[in-house]
DNA sequence: ATGAAAATGATTACCATTTCCATTATAGTT
DNA sequence: AACTATAATGGAAATGGTAATCATTTTCAT
């Protein structure tokens, strides 16, 4: 869209070297891209993005990159379901909330949710609490999923 | 296990039939295995066990009655994320209690937990129904991950 | 400038899942 | 029981997203 985000990237990049990686121009764009997409991208649709900016780029390199980024923690990959893998920046200036989603299961869109999040953060500070003692299990991160029909698949399906 | 189970498929079979289906020998034993092992299988597991009882199963068949449980939500089919979808009863004698998920990150296995449950679903009541209304979205089921490393891989990472 | 290490991109390989299609089983009707 | 329309099946081939290979290029500390 516009420039602003122009700012958001600064600290990603540092983030980025900080993980010893080398920040080269096709792993910059990359990142511009998922900095500017409010969408759920696919490495395709990244690559596609990427390519238009800088023709260079390589499909492996998409992958690669994502790779890099979704072990290191700045982008979260998803399944929705419809066969492809999907990055969103964990944070920045769009993204900077922390959020879940809700998936339609016929046109695997999924929507960003922010509400009741407090309450959740609670309730799931509890429970990852108990989990991680009963368990054992060194809890990272964790993920809330709402499935059914979004407002069009309603009406097409019908 | 034991065959104990046995009684839990009747009403299994009567819901598949219910939803218009032929109830054929591949897919009588299919259920049986799902309904037998408190494992997520894949389909090319749930394809060998079926197998050694009912050698002209095709893995195809197997794909495609995985898909129609699925669909008739007779059975849950998630992404843990090593590459290949797993498969679980949605009800049944073992798989009666709503339960979720933690992931392991490295080995890619599922614990089950049922704990916090109670809290669990009351927020997710609340959750749903606010959501449904501001997004007009058609809620019908919900999923929790927490992904981390479980006992093992702890040791082995280290 | 130089060299070791990291990164790249084109190609190929991989592999879970789907599609195709000819054959067979099912269940209702005569 | 024979007929028939329809559903189901399984082997083979295709599909498609992602990973591995490898020769070449780029990066960066020295
Ligand atoms: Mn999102
Ligand atoms: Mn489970
Ligand atoms: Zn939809
Ligand atoms: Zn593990």
């Amino acid at each position: 869209m516009h420039n602003r985000q122009r700012n958001g990237q600064i600290w990603l990049y540092g983030k980025f070297r900080g993980c010893g990686y080398k920040l080269t121009m096709g792993r910059n764009i990359i990142l511009n891209v998922l900095a500017n997409s409010d969408k759920h991208l696919s490495a395709e649709e990244i690559y596609f993005k990427v390519h238009s900016l800088y023709p260079n780029i390589g499909l492996t390199t998409v992958y690669r990159t994502l790779e890099i980024l979704t072990n290191t923690g700045l982008v979260f990959k998803f399944d929705f379901g419809d066969g492809r893998a999907r990055y969103e920046l964990s944070q920045g200036p769009k993204g900077t909330r922390h959020h879940h989603h809700l998936i339609c299961t016929n046109c695997k869109r999924a929507i960003d949710y922010t509400d009741f999040i407090d309450k959740e953060i609670e309730l799931l500070k509890e429970t990852e609490k108990g989990l991680s003692e009963k368990f054992n299990f060194k809890i990272s991160g964790h993920q809330i999923l709402f499935y059914g029909l979004c407002e069009k698949c309603q009406k097409e399906i019908k």
